[in-house]
DNA sequence: ATAGTATATGTTGGATGCCAACATAGTCAA
DNA sequence: TTGACTATGTTGGCATCCAACATATACTAT
């Protein structure tokens, strides 16, 4: 069963900075991971990844530097800044509060909200 | 901290699917529902909703059909289909799978795919 | 009467955002 | 020199979102 268009959307921006708090990674490199993390059931393109990235280099929750790889075309690392770690901070926490409710509603029926 | 846009969205249909479980409802109701279950931190308007319930019955997850109110305008009640069942099903299985992969990617660091 | 509030469903158009497709380039092997 | 893999980047057409608007019932207050 593969994951929703929409559902794979939200994890776009929690997974990309969980995957920058483990070191610097880059762009092709991620994509990979992505696909490796869920068993190839999210594949995201570089039409999507790479504008996403200048997108969060902007916000200013990444940096980037450019390196020489030993082989093939350079690189360009990106880093978590410390305004990336509370920003993945609150990814957690938010998709923790989201997850807790959206459990409940799937489990048993019951009246959630009394009145 | 409210939940950011995407998140929200990938919660819409879920939501509407989980809380339809418990019995036909109509789209005003969930509207003030989802706001309640989530302290008023997801607030859907009526060009979002309406449209998107449309969608699901063109889809058939849902039916729906019309009943007068004790008082004000008539409702339009909407109501799981056994399709809309399996969506709900598969909506559950996705959101765990999704979320099971997060949380460890959220947890401390650490090698997730050796190699 | 009528203005206001709450309930209830619906549409529309401009803005936003996605991503398939394309462009470019380095390295290696056949 | 062709192909495969690595690597970054842009663009344009498409789909989607949702603020704003339109419509209507029912009750209360003035």
């Amino acid at each position: 069963m593969p994951i929703s268009r929409q559902l794979a959307q939200a994890t776009l921006r929690p997974m990309v900075l969980a995957i920058l708090k483990n070191g610097p990674g880059y762009g092709y490199r991620i994509i990979k991971r992505i696909h490796d993390l869920t068993n190839g059931e999210i594949e995201w393109t570089t039409g999507t990844l790479y504008p996403f990235l200048h997108g969060l280099e902007n916000e200013g929750v990444l940096r980037s530097y450019w390196a020489e790889a030993d082989e093939g075309p350079r690189r360009k690392y990106y880093s978590l800044t410390p305004s990336g770690e509370k920003a993945l901070e609150r990814e957690s926490a938010q998709w923790e509060r989201v997850y807790t409710l959206l459990s409940r509603l799937f489990g048993p029926s019951q009246d959630l909200i009394p009145g």
